[in-house]
DNA sequence: GTTGGTGCAAAGGATTTGCATGTTC
DNA sequence: GAACATGCAAATCCTTTGCACCAAC
């Protein structure tokens, strides 16, 4: 039951601790693997595998892009990383994986985590008599008021 | 501006109408068209462009898969079509495009539409200033509590 | 015959697969 | 050297683009 109040940087690992970080979640460190997890878990953000990448190459690392999805499929299933559901064109992966939901920004397309909001559910009218609730993702779509030029 | 207040089976078109509800969206009818309306709107569910050309071909029409894209995608900027982004393996399309969320069973991966959840949002912490909410999609992820047997 | 609309083959892009290579015992 | 792990080229699959064809005037 790990859960900030303020989440924000306890999720980021330090690059030193990236090797225990990954080997705590029984995964061997390899140059590539270690490059692509400084990459994802050093901020917080909704990277897709293509950005990933380009990270990588700046940092002087040369991977290729299956070795990429292939790791952050690997983290996912390891229960470091979540995938996200947003933009039909890509899959994004975000490095939170507590209990959240997200703001889209339907103009600059900026996707943002949110911390769990406290709803309770009315009664679901189509929910099958076997049918348990197990979880919701929520999305809201925000705009912006006026342009944020000031 | 074609809105009726009472949506519900009245979303789906009865196949000697659908010519009429394409030129009232103004749309030609075209073989291709007319077939692939037909199945979109003839029941309600959720279909990849891969299911309705399965269908357009079970119905003796010949329609290539660009077609059959071009097409939703028409009907989708017509606004009698919703694009709903929740499989990340394709693209899913909704005949009701009224105001509603889902249900995923994430067992057996079918995807329902619920009424408009009535809930009130508690105040959204990470809004910005300038950011209104326009709304937002909820996918509530259902599993199944006993093996549906009986 | 020119203009605009329509359909689709081919191109493009995201993701996965299968295999070659390296590593461990 | 057998068994397993790892990385990536090539294959696959979803979606879009560009152009050929057709109809209306």
């Amino acid at each position: 039951m790990v859960q900030n109040d303020d989440i924000p940087n306890q999720m980021l690992v330090q690059p030193e601790n990236i090797k225990e970080f990954l080997s705590s979640h029984n995964i061997n460190s390899t140059r590539q693997r270690l490059a692509i997890a400084e990459s994802m878990f050093r901020t917080q953000q909704h990277l897709s595998a293509e950005n990933i990448l380009e990270q990588v190459n700046l940092n002087g690392v040369q991977v290729s892009k299956a070795t990429v999805y292939n790791t952050l499929r690997l983290f996912v299933k390891k229960g470091m990383l979540r995938e996200v559901v947003i933009d039909p064109l890509r899959t994004l992966f975000d490095s939170n994986v507590s209990d959240h939901h997200h703001i889209l920004n339907v103009q600059t397309g900026e996707i943002r985590d949110i911390d769990p909001i406290n709803i309770n559910l009315p009664p679901v009218p189509g929910l099958g008599p076997n049918e348990k609730i197990e979880g919701f993702d929520l999305v809201l779509r925000v705009t912006n008021t006026t342009s944020p030029s000031d």
